[in-house]
DNA sequence: TTGTATGCGTTATCAT
DNA sequence: ATGATAACGCATACAA
């Protein structure tokens, strides 16, 4: 009934070039063996005419493995897990390896499943991105991943930290630090923060602020920090909280989630606090929250080098060996945070 | 050096259960061939017991295609192709189908050689993913899909219409006309229109639009639509018109697009006029902007459901005669358009 | 019902 | 440098 499927094979192309497909192979596809110019350009030629394209389950087969990398991913309309499947498979393209993308959908329960279906392919590489450390089913994850790599592949994490296998993780520290470096720059003395309780997440932020505003010689003590929810109506309660403790107010607070910062300045403009007029507002993760709406505040963040994270993870795959470049955290001011002497005019 | 990768063959298989590679196969991958329940069972202890998967690529060349669907999408970041990305990849493993994703980085002109690359392994659908009807290369693109189900593979185009293949389109003309329900029945009875010059895009909202008035008895003439620029800057620019047209004000604007409303609200806003106690605004999208700022506006607008487009352009690859169902577009009421009886409260 | 043998498209080993 | 040939892991037509 239906047609059978006409693709050309190396047999055609050798056929028609009139040479063996062992040396249509050669030229073909990546071989060390040198073949006579003559041959190759009739190789070449043939290809063209009868539009070989190479079988890439075939090679597969005798090769052993298939030149792919399996990616991991939460739901895919978070940003946050976009910009680092954007960045992976950029970089995956440039390597000629195929990406095989599949969703948790949020349950990072079926990593492990997803995993396992991905193996059935025989993928060199496997990049799991994930958002939190998440450590249900960690055991069955971990033989899971250690069965792909006796298996001959190579995996890596992008995101929250593991031990499991190598990590690509977020330079929050180091965002931290600029962050408070610049703010410290626009004329800022005093801070307030907001964390989650999420510890993971926030811990090296805030210790990378620290470390900023120190350099600075200013301090941020406990009693100038609130912890809640890692949600924007966590901000609200963590701002509630620190207007409640009737301390002098503090000239920026600095909430370690754009979520968080958006419900602190919710919080405060319910008591009739302007931002930035009475008090100075950042965030962190540009999750490009504040910035759409022109009509509204804009948030100033740092953004995370996802996509680069992403790439790095790749390369760290196909490369292990070869020197990482650094991971850049972006600072972004913005409207929340103008210059203190603007302020004072 | 390194240690040969060791997996499970089902010749492994075959040999613990004291089977034939044959038998082997027929329990473990699909067979129409019935097996002895004695062997079946011992067939799936041992490949449980070495730990057995299958391997595609071998199946594949076998085969003679794999069973994975090319996804080719724009820029990930993009909420509009990670929704459909989403879909697609859902459903894709529902059907236990392996999803090869590439990004044409925004360049349509990319298509033809992602298309291209993604034949090499001869996966047995393929989804395209297109925001507009973007026609460079028009003619290469053809061939190459032509080509492409030559090989017996199957294709489809989610997102803008395109007569090559079969094409899953947005809804676009129902969710006009369900907006234009929505809002007579929330009391408005007068209205503008803003739409952009990318003509495919705006013609079957506004259609829609205006069918959903004129069920009501409403028109909608030429001299209260305005032209403009896909963009929040062509919104400004398109609200500047209209009002320098200095007829009554109309107690709605809808805005074929979120980013044209949000251009408009801004402008309006400049001309000391209120949203929405003066005129209230609708766009169209949810790109899902104005809804994540609590302190802002929050914009009525209209949902396509692009997951859902992306599921559908998945079924209809993988059973075309199968009737699909239909694409409902969700309207969402916010802010922008409260019940006009509030209004005159 | 089960096993044997052959072939899928490709690469690699071995002669030539 | 080139070509025959044997794998690779699996599915199936055919034989038993």
């Amino acid at each position: 009934m239906t047609a059978a499927p006409q693709r050309a094979r190396l047999k055609d192309v050798a056929r028609e070039a009139g040479v063996s497909p062992a040396t249509a192979s050669r030229v073909l596809n990546g071989s060390d063996r040198a073949v006579a110019e003559e041959f190759r350009a009739r190789v070449l030629a043939a290809a063209e005419k009868v539009g070989y394209l190479p079988n890439l389950a075939a090679q597969a087969t005798v090769r052993g493995h298939y030149p792919a990398i399996g990616l991991v991913v939460g739901d895919l309309r978070d940003i946050f897990f976009a910009r680092v499947a954007h960045g992976v498979i950029l970089e995956a393209t440039r390597h000629d390896l195929v990406v095989n993308i599949q969703s948790t959908e949020g349950d990072p329960g079926r990593e492990q499943s997803l995993i396992r279906d991905l193996r059935r392919q025989r993928p060199q590489y496997l990049v799991l991105v994930r958002k939190r450390d998440e450590d249900r089913a960690r055991t069955q994850l971990l033989s899971e991943l250690h069965q792909f790599e006796v298996e001959g592949g190579r995996a890596v994490v992008v995101g929250e930290s593991t031990d499991l296998v190598p990590a690509v993780r977020p330079p929050d520290f180091d965002g931290g630090k600029a962050l408070a470096i610049a703010l410290v720059g626009l004329g800022y003395r005093s801070f307030a923060a907001i964390c989650s309780t999420d510890k993971t997440s926030w811990r090296e932020r805030l210790d990378g602020f620290r470390t900023g505003l120190s350099a600075a010689g200013i301090a941020l003590p406990d009693s100038a920090i609130a912890t809640t929810e890692h949600s924007l109506p966590g901000g609200v309660a963590a701002m509630a909280e620190l207007l409640a403790r009737r301390g002098p107010l503090p000239e920026l607070i600095f909430a370690i989630e754009d979520a968080i910062a958006l419900g602190a300045i919710a919080e405060l403009r319910r008591n009739r606090l302007d931002v930035p007029r009475d008090v100075a507002v950042s965030g962190y993760g540009d999750r490009e929250l504040g910035v759409v709406d022109p009509t509204s505040i804009t948030l100033s963040t740092v953004r995370t080098p996802l996509e680069e994270m992403g790439a790095l993870g790749v390369r760290s795959c196909v490369n292990p060996l070869a020197p990482a470049a650094p991971l850049i955290p972006q600072v972004i001011l913005r409207g929340t945070t103008p210059r203190v002497r603007a302020l004072k005019d």
